[in-house]
DNA sequence: GCGTTTTTTCTCATAAGTGATAAAATTTCG
DNA sequence: CGAAATTTTATCACTTATGAGAAAAAACGC
């Protein structure tokens, strides 16, 4: 996909092979390789290329896309812990994709209706999880502990 | 830049170097390197690592962001022109980014006021280049050859 | 403080991408 | 068609990322 790209681009420059793997210092066999669907390049590589042909390599990591179902309620929880989250927006997909990140939170610094929203919303064996999270507050996984009973702890974790 | 996206998203998801690093099928110590900055991966193993960090791994080129100054007139060509490219909205980036796939439709495609005003905009040099582009017809280039006078021709075309 | 977990640093053998080259196949042009 | 340019395919040293392991260092929990 990505050396369809490339191959694109060139065309549109009007270089040939041979041009444009003297500019990004590689080979024209290396070239080929890669626009002919041979998508196992070093990353470096793959950089002097886009420089090469005057463009820019975006290289991102997207945190799908999980094909989750969306839970009742979810927005309403969004909007009332919400606060919590200084450092980035809360969004409605953040509870099934960071279950443990956002409980973790909630646990630590929101207050008793926050909590029991929370806690009715991921149930009690996200929250055996979240407390076990490192940096989790003592008094705070103590707590719990004694809320839920710490009898046999999850399997599990390792 | 990148390694700083994987250390985030994994934290977030509550994992060890470890338990992520069996989960990529790799090892603890390149990830590690990965996350302190290394920037030289292969696609490959950035891809595993990003499934199996329940993400998704997005590598594109993004044609530049060239710090072209606008020409005048751009808009008004690119009006005028635009027809003649199917395959994708001419732009008025494209003007400067990709000046001989554009003159290269022109001067096949076109009729007499879009080539002479393509001409204005672009300049005899770049039409000598457009000319030689591969695939360009065979009667466009002899008319222009004669109408230029095929001199010396451009040193820059090895 | 002390033991545990995790992270960081280091070394090394292996695997794999890379560049160079040549030659065949294809495309283009006269 | 015949010559030239370009692309495609293949081979082979060489460089480099990778994985594994171990041990030091740091962070953490009690």
């Amino acid at each position: 996909m990505i050396g369809l790209q490339i191959r694109q681009l060139r065309k549109r420059r009007g270089m040939t092979l041979q041009q444009l793997a003297d500019r990004a210092g590689t080979s024209v066999s290396a070239l080929h390789r890669y626009e002919a669907g041979w998508d196992r390049f070093e990353v470096a590589t793959l950089r002097r290329i886009a420089t090469a042909l005057g463009a820019h390599l975006d290289v991102r990591l997207v945190p799908g896309e999980l094909p989750e179902i969306q839970k009742p309620g979810a927005t309403s929880l969004v909007d009332k812990i919400g606060p919590l989250f200084w450092d980035k927006r809360l969004t409605n997909d953040d509870l099934t994709s960071f279950p443990l990140w956002v409980l973790s939170r909630v646990l630590a610094f929101g207050n008793v209706d926050q909590v029991r929203s929370a806690r009715s919303f991921f149930g009690d064996a996200l929250i055996r999880e979240a407390i076990r999270q490192r940096g989790m507050d003592a008094r705070t996984r103590a707590y719990w502990n004694l809320m839920l009973g710490d009898g046999d702890a999850s399997p599990s974790a390792q």
